[in-house]
DNA sequence: CCGGCGTGTCATTGA
DNA sequence: ACTCAATGACACGCC
């Protein structure tokens, strides 16, 4: 203090007032914010308390997915026999009785405002009925009695919620929200500021809206059917991937979500719930979904390509999510490649491809998946899009009624042909079209290779692309030549066999 | 499940 | 020796 006062005298500026100096000054500020501190805190646990004493008196619809008060309060009262619920209960339904439900609601329209500014997501566009139901997820749910664990009743619930998600899942809106958000996982830089190389599986739960349709955790805004479409778009950009998730309660509040009622529902010791809480427990990808029937795209099988010399490993997708999209699967790493391993490479898109376009077949009809998918970069461009952009590079509006495989088929498969040179030509930045590379005069064609430094795989690739596609202009033609000659030798003969039936009447006739 | 058909690709051959 | 077109044979997917 001694040394401040010196200090002060002197006129030298220390930027705070002196007061700041003074210990028990700053004592006593301390002494302040901490009772601030406990009664801010005491202020939450009265509201979450007057919460579950709301929530405990309701039930969700599953058709609206609106909560509505439970009826009969009454006959469960008389099974539940220990007083573990009941005393957890007390308090609960001590305040039911002094608290109306208007006054509840008011209760947690003031409690969502004021956990408001916390949120992650634009919670201001979700309507307040919706949030409030938010917070019922969040409230910790008593614990349970063994005497209302029932068989039936999760076997039931394990197969709505199977059905939900089915139901759920079969959304073609969200089906490509969610497909748009798993192609984008190739550039986590769009979501997170954390360093993408390092994102788990378990971070990536964070990054899949139904997992947060599912989870309305504490620094998590709440996502809902009703508003997650136009919602997720908008929110994708601000989601806290250094958030992390507790599994455990994600799968009490997926019970929770699913059916309120959970509180008269046993969870665990029932063999199928139990298996069912196991599998919410294990850690999810997202590739878990593939067991979903319209998840099933680039299933680790399919994307595993052995053959090819590519690791992409148990997470296909995201062979390499933090890596600039240049470095594709069939980027610098593929270098010295055989043709034949180009070929299982190029079968396995393919599968891909048809696979996704069976499960999304609005939103990755045709060749969309080459728009979208992370396998392939995008910012290689060739001269014949510029020329003309190609449709596949258009986006597919989800809406759209158009039915997938409408096209011709021949042309269909042209174009996939095409597209597939392409793809290896992009994957090993080739900066001319296969187009070019075909059609163009030897002349020409060895012109322009010699204005380009290739490397081997380069060179070895452009010679293949150039070597198919004449072969197979050669093959149709050789085809053609085939039929016409088919139909010539035909005519032919049917030329030879009036002749011979002309000179048959004419030597009848002599 | 089988067979036909269309298509792409490879290997071979001859110019 | 090399390139290229033609063609037979095969594989694959679709119907």
């Amino acid at each position: 203090m001694d040394l401040i006062d010196i200090l002060w005298k002197q006129d030298i500026d220390l930027g705070v007032g002196r007061e700041v100096f003074d210990y028990n000054q700053r004592q006593k500020e301390y002494e302040l914010e901490k009772q601030k501190k406990l009664e801010k805190e005491h202020q939450e646990q009265l509201l979450k308390e007057q919460e579950k004493a709301y929530y405990a008196h309701l039930a969700l619809d599953e058709e609206t997915g609106e909560f509505i008060p439970v009826q009969q309060p009454a006959p469960m009262e008389a099974v539940v026999d220990t007083q573990t619920v009941t005393d957890s209960l007390q308090g609960k339904s001590h305040l039911e009785q002094e608290l109306s439900f208007d006054e509840c609601l008011k209760m947690l329209t003031d409690t969502f405002q004021y956990e408001a500014p916390e949120m992650t997501f634009q919670t201001a566009m979700v309507p307040n009925t919706q949030i409030n139901n938010s917070q019922g997820f969040n409230a910790q749910q008593p614990p349970i009695p063994d005497s209302l664990q029932s068989t039936t009743l999760v076997t039931e619930l394990v197969q709505e919620i199977d059905q939900a998600w089915e139901e759920l899942l079969s959304i073609p809106e969200l089906q490509q929200c969610l497909n748009s958000h798993i192609d984008s996982f190739g550039d986590l830089s769009l979501y997170s500021n954390s360093d993408s190389m390092t994102e788990t599986s378990n971070d990536y739960i964070f990054h899949n809206p139904l997992l947060n349709l599912e989870k309305p955790a504490e620094d998590v805004a709440p996502v809902f059917p009703n508003d997650f479409i136009g919602s997720f778009d908008s929110n994708v950009p601000t989601v806290n991937t250094n958030s992390t998730i507790n599994i455990e309660s994600f799968c009490d509040d997926l019970f929770n979500l699913v059916d309120p009622k959970v509180t008269n529902v046993p969870l665990t010791t029932d063999s199928s719930g139990q298996s069912f809480t196991k599998l919410l427990n294990e850690p999810i990808d997202i590739t878990d979904f593939s067991s979903c029937k319209a998840f099933n795209v680039n299933s680790p099988t399919e994307c595993n390509d052995s053959d090819s010399g590519i690791s992409i490993n148990t997470s296909p997708c995201a062979t390499s999510p933090g890596q600039s999209m240049s470095s594709s699967i069939y980027g610098d790493q593929h270098y010295g490649y055989s043709d034949s391993e180009m070929e299982d490479m190029d079968s396995t898109i393919e599968t891909v491809q048809q696979n996704a376009a069976e499960k999304f077949p609005v939103p990755f009809a045709d060749d969309t998946i080459y728009a979208l998918s992370p396998l392939v970069p995008l910012d290689t461009c060739f001269d014949i899009e510029a020329q003309n952009p190609p449709e596949n590079e258009l986006p597919v509006k989800p809406d759209q009624s158009k039915a997938p495989f409408t096209k011709d088929k021949s042309i269909s498969r042209q174009e996939a042909r095409f597209s597939r040179d392409e793809q290896r030509a992009k994957a090993l930045k080739v900066p001319f079209s296969v187009d070019k590379i075909v059609n163009l005069p030897v002349d020409d064609f060895n012109a322009l290779m010699s204005k380009h430094q290739f490397n081997e795989a380069q060179l070895a690739l452009i010679r293949d692309i150039r070597r198919r596609g004449k072969n197979k202009v050669a093959a149709q033609n050789c085809r053609k030549r085939k039929m016409e000659n088919i139909v010539e030798l035909e005519s032919d003969l049917d030329k030879l066999k009036y002749e011979k039936e002309k000179l048959l009447a004419e030597k009848g006739g002599i």
